[in-house]
DNA sequence: GAGTGGTCTAGACCACCCC
DNA sequence: GGGTGGTCTAGACCACTCT
């Protein structure tokens, strides 16, 4: 049984029900207690469970739902949300084409290696300098045209025995590729642009003369409870295509 | 009084209360029955308005505060969202320093001239080609270094009058000119972004080396009822900044 | 203390999915 | 028909703001 009122005395903070709710809920997303796609138990049965109304407890779910944590289903029940399902695999992809056409891209790994992080990149997933890690190359062709070219990096640890032909074997996007080869969820992702000028590396992998404006988008993409787990910077040619955003 | 039920008889489609309170407040806005900043009624009031229980009132009141329409404030009321307020002047504002500081940009206006729709503009903004629109030229200077070149297209029709000294002379943001000059309220954005290389006229006024990779930044804003009433292009030398946007 | 939004409850009923 | 999420209600009480 929780209680809203554990602040009689002197308690400066006041830290509603479903809030209360919302933390219990995560610590077992986090503890694999139900893992992505699957259901997680129904409204009354959590209610039960933590001894709180029906309506605490679908406070509590909307807001992980609001945040693409869980993903509601009418008639059938609240589920984990997963990068493996169609509508999501390409939830964190801001790449369109002007036409509106929405064409997914084709993944090709140009490397993977083993390395140590830099100091930048140790900074951003919270690792020290020179911790093992997993660098990823790879191309992304949008009908066919070369457009964005990948640095990614995950810790090693994380993904123990990452490799190239592992992600050429497997079939769909790389954070659905992530989650069900290492359990690894990304629930958010903070990106910054710049605009650059190719290099000759850059220029020959998309096919441009050197010194093309490209996009550059340098991205931290974090799993449960707000943790770094991938750094990323992508060099994008936008041609016939732009990164669309929406601003609230 | 309300009813969900209006659809005894071969109603296809079903509409939630709240919904529908939902449409009301939103028409009492377009209506301009509470303008920007000031409270609407409470939710006991509102309730007894529209003859339901303050709860229904309530989730429409939540989304629209979710969209940042109404602004809740707890012990005080509800208000109606302004981009005159100092939280909200710089919302759609995206160019961050990458030192984490944040420091806003001065504007300077370069000129501000009538002129007809282009094709493209007036699509865009649902005008006829041709149609009569003021066109905004100015510069944005962050820590007294220009970074943005703005080009800024709105409708001649809702904007009367509009002129270089009158921009000149109001002191805050571009918005907030808009809606308190003419009850122009921007409620949400759509953006597109590319790379390109600065032109001459781009490079001298941004003062970088003509051919400089620039972020280009197209934007579509919208008032309420998703009616397009800005189209806006600017070009951001991002030089120590960057475009921040967070993936959901 | 009065008024506002914010939380929590218990219960009724509806819409949707699947057996 | 039974289970699940989704809506709506009425009422109690809490937290916050202002006077």
């Amino acid at each position: 049984m929780l209680s809203a009122m554990t602040n009689v005395i002197a308690a400066p903070t006041f830290r509603p029900l479903y809030d209360q709710i919302k933390i219990l809920l995560t610590q077992s997303l986090v503890a694999g207690e139900w893992k992505p796609g699957e259901a997680i138990p129904s409204e009354v049965e959590l209610a039960a469970r933590f001894g709180v109304s029906q309506g605490t407890v679908r406070k509590a779910i909307d807001e992980l739902a609001a945040e693409n944590i869980l993903v509601r289903r009418q008639g059938k029940g609240t589920y984990v949300a997963s990068h493996v399902e169609d509508h999501a695999r390409f939830r964190f992809l801001r790449i369109h084409a002007d036409t509106g056409n929405t064409i997914y891209p084709k993944s090709e790994f140009l490397a993977c290696k083993r390395d140590k992080a830099s100091p930048l990149v140790a900074r951003a997933l919270e690792l020290r300098p020179g911790a093992p890690v997993h660098m990823i190359h790879r191309r992304l062709l949008f009908s066919g045209k070369p457009l964005v070219l990948d640095e990614i990096v995950v810790s090693a640890v994380l993904c123990k025995g990452l490799s190239s032909t592992q992600l050429n074997e497997y079939n769909g996007s790389l954070y659905s590729f992530f989650e069900s080869r290492y359990g690894l969820r990304m629930i958010r992702a903070e990106e910054r642009l710049t605009a650059v000028a190719a290099d000759d590396k850059a220029a020959s992998i998309l096919e441009v003369a050197p010194g093309t404006p490209l996009l550059a988008v340098n991205r931290i993409a974090f799993t449960y409870g707000d943790k770094p787990v991938e750094w990323r910077r992508g060099l994008c040619h936008t041609d016939g295509h732009s990164y669309v955003n929406e601003l609230g």
